[in-house]
DNA sequence: AAGCTAAGTGCAATATTATTGCATTTATCT
DNA sequence: AGATAAATGCAATAATATTGCACTTAGCTT
């Protein structure tokens, strides 16, 4: 929910402004990995307009906050759905229809501590991503 | 092993050039992400010189081959150390001297494509990249 | 409710990164 | 060694990202 950010921005002493909520609601309604030129054309065909360098920056403060998260893959950026976790972020793409879902799961991130404490690798932050088919593309 | 990796390009009709075994020694050495113009700025270093476009296409190359990969976050290139298999690329980046550690965890693939499958997803590759600290960091 | 002020945005300029078409070179096969 | 398909370099251009500064606005304060 955008009401959620933006309840989080207010408490992190961040602005709600127009051009945040903007991003925010785009980010929300596509739920596709969205590069800031293309956040900035679906706002133009919406009859709005934002400063590319806005988009840059809305971008790189929602990432800080954990409210967005830079695709490991394509790089495209997408809005965090669940509470907003730090270094831990894991998404499942459609490479048919770019549909992406946010996911958790705490048995996996032990596991994962797990395997790399014993490689000696001291773990802090996690990302993953699976790409294949979602439930409506597989068939 | 460069020479494993020059194999892979002959056995699937690619010439083993002379930019191609630079680009593969670098990413060989440095073991941490490099960018193409990273790249570049190595050879240079050796008085060796390749135009970006030709890295540009060695990196598209060997990661359609999964001998390279390209970083999840940061965006940099790493050459893959272990059989190349496609679609699966696990690393671990020590967030202190930038050090990479490719692995692989059969078991982590299967819990990974379990979990998908309980969701309606249907896994076909997984990426995943831990960052923390690499044993030499972290003391 | 109007005014204040720090935070946020837009703009212009610039830097960095990436892509394309074509002429030239080179690895590999004969 | 020579033929030739594949690969590279070059020049031009496109796309993406960053910076400093002037102007605007959200959310106080009264």
């Amino acid at each position: 929910m955008v009401q959620e950010s933006i309840r989080i921005l207010h408490t992190q002493g961040y602005k709600a402004t127009e051009p945040r909520k903007l991003v925010l609601e785009v980010l929300e309604e596509i739920e596709k990995p969205l590069s800031p030129y293309d956040i900035q054309e679906v706002l133009r065909a919406k009859g709005k307009y934002l400063n590319h360098v806005t988009i840059y920056r809305i971008l790189d403060l929602l990432c800080s906050l954990n409210l967005a998260h830079k695709m490991l893959s394509g790089g495209g950026f997408v809005k965090c759905s669940l509470d907003p976790v730090e270094g831990c972020h894991r998404f499942m793409v459609c490479q048919d229809c770019g549909a992406i879902q946010e996911f958790a799961d705490e048995g996996l991130c032990q596991r994962e501590n797990e395997f790399a404490r014993n490689h000696g690798f001291h773990t802090e932050h996690h990302l993953s991503e699976f790409s294949g088919l979602c439930s409506r593309c597989h068939k």
